[in-house]
DNA sequence: GTGGTCTAGACCACC
DNA sequence: GTGGTCTAGACCACG
């Protein structure tokens, strides 16, 4: 069942101020969709994969439980934690991470009483107001 | 010199992964960008806000205080808090609000190796794929 | 003897951020140190003077008690408050503000590791840094 | 990626007209600047700066975060809290207490009717008036 | 009455 | 172990 293709952990550079098992997830996850990690291979272990990193066991198991969740993985006990192989369940996964960005962007919008459009528009002008201060 | 016009807080429906103080700070924040809370009026004193809500005053204060940090209120030594009078801080505080959504949005694409167009694409055409289940 | 000059409050423009008795002491101070507000002057009753700024009159209480703590002021019970007559008493008041105002910034200076002068140059120093960011 | 330098707390001797989070901060503020606290050391955990200085760990957490906010800090989930790293972080804070004194400096001289020239002649050059008493 | 400070102690998230 | 959130309740400063 397993793939005997492997997988080279990239460098990582945490931002101190965010939870290491989220930036770990979102590393694993930009992977996956790129194509780097296909369906199928094996993940290194947890104690491997907190070795390379420099971080505690306990934070590369958290972040494998979460992916696990959200369909990017699954566990085989004794086996070891592989790249989910059915592509239609990474898609399934993608969407709904998708969708929900989406909806929250739209829930932002719709707290401050604009249109999406408007709320681009806006974070993306470059503030032409401050030049004159 | 203060507004005479008063302000219903809204009911609130907290999530537990948040902190409340927090979400209460969206809950103004939205009542303020949506034009029902309006410059120049006095907000609920702490102890009101906090017994309307069921929450405890220090609470209700860490909420009132971030806001004033970040220029939303002010406060007037044993007069009350305030909603700032100009329109000028509330337009920046709402274009940081847009450019933080933004740039929260840009992160989850990049996390999926994607463009922003391709996550928008992708949030809003699901039908397409839900048709041939 | 008491003076039968008399003295026009200024109009106040008041920083909500300071608390109100404060102020008007710094406007008193400044009234009688500029000379318009002579040795030996009436000041308004209480009631009147809180009655002129719009203020519960407690805070105008305050400030009179303040002044005459520091010296600028001296209350004669039953005929009302009056700018203290003998003018080195104002002086030394002066002095002492002055004295505890320069030691204040000493000590910011110290805790910075830096000396007045570097201090003043810092502080006075347009941000040329600024200009290439 | 932590230093492993410590840092020794000084002895407090809060004085109890103004907030001890703020003597706190003002405290940490001051070894920073002076060199006894270096960038990237780590502080004493919230506990036990609270034991040292016999105070409620909340209070010294007020004044970890207050210090964040101005970037003088920054925690490290689960990690604890580190003197912040870029030494430019630290010159701007520096310069925004240096502007903030010379403000308040500036003030007085303006309540006594002087100018700041002439604030400071007269809080360093006291001993002629004494010499006829 | 208002906001603000501080304490004591419980409970949680993260590593 | 670390920091962070929340509660309960006392006490203070301000107007």
């Amino acid at each position: 069942m397993a793939s005997n293709e492997t997988w080279k952990p990239p460098e990582i550079h945490p931002d101190p101020t965010r939870p290491l098992y989220e930036q770990f997830a979102d590393v694993i996850r930009t992977e996956i969709a790129s194509g780097r990690l296909r369906p199928g291979v094996r993940m290194p272990s947890v104690r491997d994969l907190a070795g390379t990193w420099r971080v505690n066991p306990n934070t590369v198991m958290r972040t494998y439980r979460d992916l696990e969740q959200i369909g990017f993985l699954m566990t085989q006990r004794g086996q070891g934690t592989f790249v989910v192989r059915d592509e239609r369940v990474i898609e399934d996964s993608k969407l709904a991470i998708a969708k929900r960005a989406w909806q929250q962007f739209q829930e932002v919008a719709q707290s401050l009483g604009m249109t999406v459009h408007e709320l681009i528009d806006l974070a993306t002008q470059e503030e032409v107001d401050r030049a004159h201060e």
